[in-house]
DNA sequence: TTTAAAACCAATTGACGGTCGGTTTTCGTA
DNA sequence: TACGAAAACCGACCGTCAATTGGTTTTAAA
């Protein structure tokens, strides 16, 4: 799963905007950075194929939105490049969590353990 | 920063060889997915010059050997990969942590709230 | 049924990794 | 010091993929 800079970047409008149709996306990055509204409808089915965008006909046009939450296309993404460094069983992954978590303030880790702590919950249940 | 399948494979090599020449990794790779030697040379340098990889000239031929740990990396993808996606002081990069905590077991949770502990501690001095 | 709007298709460009042949540099040795 | 092998380096080509856009086909509303 690898995504290009304006593929980033339409799917950054869909999470706030929650539907738009290649029109109002052309409208909206049309002032902040060129391109042709073909480009924009190309971009649309992309991410479509990629299977990320929903649609639903509405007239002439496709209505777009996103089809998975911010956090878990993150999620998705970091799955999919770290998976050939990982071996299973493995804590590299965990190591570089914390790696990261240098750039996480309190408030970020407060956020994070609370989330660990409720997958825990979680596991406790399903293995019992 | 994104890698290739080769680049990939010779990190991998590096990290649990320590230190290699070309001929070391052609060696090792010729029998398990062919290509020549070169390949390899060209793989090395192009990891050199991103600077995953440091190198000391020994008779004739550099040793090789990788410049940052796994996990160090892994934490590096991450945040480049993910950058895009988040805003400041936006949570969804915790949120995401959390959605791909589905994944890990209890002995991982473990480690990984242990990680963050620390972190806090750090981060507690830090401010001070 | 016409026709404008929108989807779809095809081609081009630019990055970038992988691959490898050929050239230049380097170093040990005769 | 000069030679020859070994290794680094350079340049070219291919494949993939995102971005971009012009042209063609489909579609839906009047």
């Amino acid at each position: 799963m690898q995504l290009g800079k304006l593929e980033k970047l339409v799917l950054h409008y869909l999470w706030q905007h929650g539907t738009a149709d290649v029109k109002r996306v052309f409208a909206h990055f049309e002032k902040i950075r060129g391109g042709s509204l073909n480009t924009y409808q190309s971009t649309l089915d992309r991410l479509y194929k990629k299977g990320l965008l929903s649609r639903v006909k509405e007239g002439h046009a496709f209505q777009y939105s996103a089809k998975v939450e911010r956090h878990e296309l993150i999620g998705q993404i970091i799955k999919s490049v770290t998976s050939d460094f990982v071996a299973e069983d493995d804590s590299s992954l965990v190591a570089a969590f914390s790696s990261m978590s240098k750039d996480f303030n309190e408030d970020q880790l407060n956020k994070l353990e609370a989330l660990i702590e409720e997958q825990r919950q979680k596991l406790k249940q399903g293995n019992s």
